[in-house]
Order: C-alpha cells, then sequence, then structure tokens
DNA sequence: GCCCGGCTTTTACATTTGTTAGTCAATACT
DNA sequence: AGTATTGACTAACAAATGTAAAAGCCGGGC
C-alpha cells in the first residue's frame, strides 16, 4: 500500500484521513507465478489488482502467436481501473516476475472515490499517467531506433523505480530475460542482445538479467532522447528532478 | 452533433432529453486549416474539442524533428476530454485535412456530465475506446509487417467511418498523402508507397489520396489480422456486424 | 561432481526497410 | 502559356533488423 501513496503523493498531498483510507484497502496479497496470466482477454474481472511486488505486464497476442508487451507494472501501480466501464478485456495482464497483486472490488474503490474525491481524482491522474506512458511508446516504436528504443525503456524504469524506492545508487532490481525486453520492444531476441552489448560498450549501463544499473543516466538520457514530462511526475508537487537538461538537437 | 450521438448510442441508449442536451452543445464550429495545430505539446487547454468534420490527428514529435501520428479523429470524436486532470499536454493535436471543431468548456462539460450520468458514462466510454485503439496500435508497431500494419490501419478507417456513417460502398472519403501514412505507421515513404503498390496488386485495396476503396474487406482483415472487437463497438447495443468471421490461425 | 535445461551469445545469412536522388504528372501561380 | 510546387512513383544502394542454428554458460537437481 505504502508505494501507491507515495505514488499518488507525487500528484496531491493527503489528509491522514485520506491516507488511512488508501492504506485500509489491504487485503491479502496473492502471490502469481513468473508468466503467469492475471487477468485475459475477454474476461469480465470485477475489481482490480493493485501490485504489491515484482513486475507484472499488459500485453496482447495476434492469432499466429506473436506478442506485444504494451507497459509494465510496479510495486503500487494499479491494473485496470477502467473495467467498471467496459465489458470485456481487450488484452491481457500476467506477472513477468512473481508477483504480489491485492484485488480490491469495484465496491470498495466506489465507496473510497465517493467520499474522498480528492483521491478519486489522484486515482484518475495515474491512468491519465498510463495512457501518456502508452503514447510515448507509441512514439518509440514508431521513431526511436532499436538502441534509442531500449535505452529510453531502460530510463523510464529508472524512473518509475524511484517513485517507489525501488532504486539504490543508480541500481534497479529488474529480472528479466532479453525475451521480455524483445517483447516490450517488438524486436527480435537476437537484435536486443546485439543493443545491450552495444550500450554496455559504450558505457551507458550494465545488465545482467537481475539488476540494471544505470552508469551514466545524463548520458543514456541524451542518448535515448528521453524526456521525463511525460510521466507528469512534478504536477501536483516538485519531488522528482530531473537527471540532466534536454538539449534539443534540431529544429 | 449528430456524429457525435451516433457514436454514443453504440454503447448506449439515450433519452430525448439527453440527446437534446447533447446537441445543445453546438457552438459555431470553428474551421482549421490543414496541417495546422489545434492545441500544441505544452499547452495547458481550458476546453475540449470536438471534430465536427474532417481529420484531425494527435502526435508527437522528438527533438530532432522526427514525428509520430498517435491517432486520429474522424467527425463526432472529442480530442482531450482527460485535460481536466493533467496540467500540461504531453503531445500535440493537428488538422490532417481542413477540419471543422467546436470548442466546449470544461464548465460545459462538467454541467452535463453533472446532470447526466449517463452522458458521463458514454464519455467516459468513448475515452477508453481510445485507449483501447492506442493499444492496438502498439501491437501493430510492435508486431505486424509494414504491410499488415497499412492494410490494418484502412481496416480501422473503414470501421470507424462506418459508425459515422462517412462510408459508401466500400469507399471512404480519405484526403490523406503518402507521407501521412508514413508518419502513423513509423515507415518511410517510399516504403509506404511499395506496400500500397503491393496491397493493390492483391487486389485488396485502391487508394488515390482522396478516396480509399476497400475492395475485400474479408480478404483485407484476413490480411492484416483485423479483429473488430478491441473497437468496443458492440458493447451497448449490437448493431456493427464483422465483416467476415475471424479465423484463428494457430495457437 | 555431473548432467540438464534455460538463457545468453555468436555466426552467417536473408529480408525488410530506409536513404538519396531523380523523374513524372497534376495543379497552382503569374 | 510558362514556371514553380507538390506529391506519387522509381531505382540503386545502404543500413537495420530478423532468422536459424549452434556454441557457451551457469545454476539446480541428483
Amino acid at each position: 500500500m505504502d508505494a501507491l501513496i507515495r505514488k499518488l503523493e507525487h500528484f496531491t498531498q493527503f489528509t491522514d484521513e485520506e491516507r488511512q483510507a488508501l492504506a485500509s484497502l489491504s487485503d491479502l496479497p496473492v502471490v502469481v507465478g513468473p508468466r503467469q496470466d492475471i487477468i485475459r482477454e475477454g474476461d469480465n474481472p470485477t475489481g482490480v489488482n493493485l501490485i504489491v511486488e515484482g513486475y507484472a505486464i499488459r500485453y496482447k497476442a495476434l492469432p499466429d502467436g506473436r506478442r506485444q508487451i504494451l507497459g509494465y507494472f510496479v510495486s503500487g501501480d494499479i491494473c485496470d481501473l477502467r473495467v467498471f466501464v467496459l465489458k470485456r478485456m481487450d488484452h491481457s495482464i500476467a506477472a513477468l516476475t512473481p508477483v504480489a497483486v491485492r484485488v480490491i472490488s469495484e465496491k470498495r474503490i466506489l465507496e473510497m472515490t465517493d467520499r474522498y474525491p480528492r483521491i478519486m481524482r489522484a486515482l484518475w491522474w495515474t491512468t491519465l499517467v498510463e495512457e501518456s506512458i502508452s503514447r510515448e511508446w507509441l512514439l518509440s516504436m514508431g521513431q526511436r531506433t532499436a538502441a534509442e528504443r531500449i535505452a529510453h525503456l531502460f530510463c523510464e524504469i529508472y524512473y518509475r523505480a524511484r517513485i517507489v524506492d525501488l532504486v539504490e545508487g543508480h541500481r534497479v532490481a529488474l529480472p528479466l530475460r532479453q525475451t521480455d525486453l524483445a517483447e516490450m520492444t517488438g524486436l527480435s531476441v537476437v537484435h536486443v542482445n546485439r543493443v545491450l552489448q552495444d550500450l554496455r560498450k559504450q558505457g551507458l549501463i550494465t545488465f545482467d538479467g537481475q539488476v540494471l544499473t544505470i552508469l551514466s543516466p545524463e548520458k543514456l538520457e541524451a542518448f535515448a532522447l528521453f524526456d521525463p514530462l511525460y510521466l507528469h511526475m512534478d504536477e501536483g508537487k516538485g519531488t522528482v528532478t530531473r537527471t540532466a537538461p534536454v538539449t534539443a538537437r534540431a529544429g
């Protein structure tokens, strides 16, 4: 719960009562094994899932098996607030690493948001940020080269993990395989491997399948054309700061 | 206004009063010249834009000029309901063709949605559909080949235009240049040109920069691996039907 | 300590897609 | 009519990325 509150407080300031209300949502977390579906396309889930620990993903597949990861969740992220309006899921959600989730019923959410409009606004904010992220991914897929794309993803992970205190020094726990990165970026595993070696050779990162180390945030961000604006982190109060200034390259 | 109501009624059934309320939103439409920005990244717009006529786009650019179109709007689409929560636009909106828009103030929207919860729900639905579309685009960019991607886009245009009665026979007015298609699909113009020729040669479509003709919806959809589920059109009442059955290809 | 299986890495090669630059037809401008 | 402009199309070539298959690595069970 902590992570959720910490995240929301990047957007707004809660009263103790509100914080209490959020904290009281805690049901027992359920543990989901790695690579297991949490919600599947076509389902009609009755509640939302709050990620307490681990990495979960949103993905979509083509009938012939090609699969694309559309986004990921870290602790403090809520999976599907939208469920209340649309009937059928048009995509799936799965655990990437072992994941602990809390299921929160629709009723519970509605009660809380009715009572605390500020919480409703904050939750709404998180879904809008998520949309913004998915727009940035679209930009990445369409315009960034493979290397820029992966570098950009790493920058994003770094920032998002920082919000919920998952970064130590410049290191983030990131227990992913290269095929996962491939599915996130729309590349082949082989090419992901090439790019990773390249990024390592350039002294930008270190990644061993467990821990991602950003050797030079400034350089990595410049390389990836990364601008954290799309994460909308400084909208409520200005906490997280930019690692390096953006230098526009051309008109 | 007609188009908006027609679209929303794919999701819900309105009372006359509600229809009235929606219709009464009509301010004078403003005409925006082709390729002109309507809202620019960084702006903080005070209202939402309802597209009355023409095609508008949502786009995002990299500092070095590379540009990606993230989605498009046809008549009846509302641009930015989300504006009420996020402060700064993280992307821009522009007219692609000449466009007629109605600006609706935040106040007006709030009054209406307060009074008519069903309208609020319906508007919410449209933004969720938009999100769903952008997820499908992500899938396209990551997994579909250039030809599938363009074919899929054409299918989507065909369906979305049908909802608001913009299709005659199998023909849709689509006054786009090949560079526009390139920016929508993340391809170079040259390659778009190659792919178009290929699709024509296969007898799937006809496109002359003004009118898109789908020669065989079934074949085109099969080729594009198109499944209209993501458009969530049949959720309220089952009006729009599938052109052809989906045949899964593999496990 | 050894074998197995899941990942990563490498290699060689195929394919797709991008680049640059030029032609052509239609249209708009003067 | 003559000229500029714009967008479609071609061509030749370059670069990015994918494919298939094999080799190496490493930790876990036995």
